[in-house]
DNA sequence: CGTACCCCCTGGCTGC
DNA sequence: TGCAGCCAGGGGGTAC
């Protein structure tokens, strides 16, 4: 579910109570999610300082003081909760959210605990999240994960000449192409769908149509690139200011699905909200996903 | 290499 | 109220 906004709000959450702690102990409550764990997660991790909660794309990888890094996708319903000492809030809770993790729901499959009384549950219902771990002394370019990502879209090595290198030879439609973590990180079917529409882009859009013969982007990709940054920024805003609303809170499942205005998700049949544009959001099928757009403003 | 499909799993909502 | 059917924010694996 949560795309890189989301991940990012739930970093932000996390790090200042992680960061600086030490792992006292780890427990493990079935023997996978999406894939087995590690089976060495808790020998390698236990005792171990957490140096920085970082993110790449939409992993969440939490960096050891002895170099090896706990890597996690949340996968559609993936959250984490902390509790003890003085929190208790789950950071970019999703709309779905089922009870606050305490450590002993249904769906709470991994706690730690740390050494300052803290506790970090991970909670899972559709087990479509999983945990990885990268050991001290492997490169990131090696890992599996990560060494197939594309660049960051928020940091200044992504530009539309970037991108068009990325799509000229791809054949598939944009909308596809820019869910391919490999073309982009961080985008999913929520924002792809809002980038297009502020984009004036059709989902249809054959991806390689987008780049000039030269190899080198046209200008409807120009405004993809603005627009996914535009985008992207946007919904971490919105989320960090939810984060504080809801700091110290529990049981509210309905906060931190960000206040972001979408134009077109969700809104089959309603008036498309581009500025200026009277047309109607239309919903069709794409590699059996929905989407979103507005076949009016949208080209 | 690129692309198309299938699948993993639970839960919420809609309509009968 | 029960239940079937459909839908959901991701993405790995495999076959072509």
């Amino acid at each position: 579910m949560p795309e890189l906004p989301e991940v990012e709000t739930v970093r932000r959450g996390l790090s200042p109570h992680l960061e600086g702690n030490r792992i006292e102990k780890i427990e493990i409550r079935r023997p996978d999610l999406r894939f087995p764990f590690p089976p060495d997660i808790v020998g390698e991790l236990t005792g171990q300082i957490i140096s920085e909660v970082d993110r790449r794309g939409k992993y969440l990888l939490f960096r050891m003081e002895n170099n090896s890094i706990l890597l996690n996708s949340l996968g559609m319903s993936g959250r984490w909760t902390l509790t003890g000492g003085k929190v208790s809030f789950t950071p970019g809770t999703f709309a779905h959210g089922a009870a606050i993790g305490t450590g002993d729901g249904p769906h709470d499959h991994l706690v730690i605990d740390f050494h300052n009384g803290l506790r970090a549950t991970y909670t899972d219902a559709r087990r479509f999240g999983y945990i990885h771990l990268i050991k001290s002394g492997i490169s990131e370019d090696e890992d599996r994960f990560l060494r197939v990502l594309g660049p960051e879209p928020l940091e200044p090595n992504f530009d539309a000449t970037i991108l068009a290198q990325n799509l000229r030879n791809r054949n598939s439609p944009i909308k596809n192409t820019l869910l391919d973590q490999s073309v982009v990180v961080g985008l999913g079917n929520i924002y792809v769908n809002e980038v297009l529409n502020r984009s004036g882009v059709s989902p249809r859009r054959i991806s390689s149509s987008l780049v000039k013969k030269n190899g080198k982007p046209g200008t409807q990709l120009e405004l993809i690139v603005d627009q996914i940054r535009e985008v992207l920024s946007e919904a971490i805003d919105a989320g960090g200011s939810t984060l504080q609303d809801f700091r110290g809170v529990s049981g509210d499942d309905d906060l931190g699905w960000f206040p972001v205005n979408f134009r077109v998700y969700g809104r089959e049949g309603e008036v498309c909200l581009k500025p200026g544009c009277s047309g109607v959001v239309r919903r069709i099928v794409q590699s059996n996903r929905s989407t979103f757009y507005c076949a009016r403003c949208q080209r």
